[in-house]
DNA sequence: CTCCGTGGTGACGTTGAGGTAACCGGGCAC
DNA sequence: GTGCCCGGTTACCTCAACGTCACCACGGAG
């Protein structure tokens, strides 16, 4: 077997991955080129708030990871999309975004809950 | 139904919550804590390279979003616990983890495929 | 030719996550 | 009492992520 990786481990290289695929933008990006393959400005537009830096530096980075690939099409513009290993993603992330959607009611209720016992207990000490 | 959450727009509270959800320690924490209740200093053993005041904070975020309880314990110390709403996501979270771990192999070799075209691009243009 | 849209790149500034290290209260050993 | 470990908290600093804005190459429309 290999190296027995672990995330626990400090230096471990698993540990870049995670960070690398543990993060919203990624999720996102995955999820979108997840239904087809898509060009740089359409990303703009469907991922709401990310600047064209962010957007150019992740694409890269997925690039270089072996995540997706930037494919020349045939009307001349270029399209990203998942290359296998990018597509086995999909099932973890998707389940992130569809996580983050169905509780947001018990997240935001947990906060006024964490946040009325946090005021009530420096108003009343 | 509710007002149509979706990660995709900037100002949706489910942006904020996939943020937390899709982030290295959380995803770490939930994954231990998933198996036991564990102290904080557990948890910085467990978590290497973590900083006690990284781990505090984090420890913080999600027990106010209802994710995890700091319970007192019989003993007298404080041990984390997952909640029912924590529970939930050590399925995604996990799958995460053990994506990083299980294609080191692939990430690294397309990192080394990637850097080498970057580099025989700038050698030979 | 010019003008505009697309898909970037690069230089800079700002912000927030995270790192460092000192300190502190409680429990317990001595 | 003193000392020490545990579980933090605090103040301060650093750095990478992110934002802003200007620019640029290429293609197509006119």
């Amino acid at each position: 077997m290999t190296p027995e990786w672990t995330v626990f481990s400090a230096e471990c290289p698993s540990r870049r991955s995670l960070a690398r695929i543990a993060n919203k933008w990624t999720a996102m990006i995955v999820v979108l080129l997840h239904e087809e393959p898509l060009r740089f400005g359409e990303l703009h537009r469907a991922v709401e708030g990310i600047t064209k830096k962010v957007l150019t530096d992740t694409l890269r980075a997925l690039e270089r990871d072996g995540m997706i690939d930037r494919a020349l099409h045939r009307d001349g513009h270029a399209r990203y999309e998942l290359t296998d290993l990018g597509r086995t993603l999909h099932a973890p992330l998707s389940a992130l975004q569809v996580w983050a959607e169905s509780h947001v009611e018990d997240v935001l209720d947990a906060q006024d809950r964490y946040d009325a016992a946090a005021d009530a207990r420096t108003l009343a000490p």
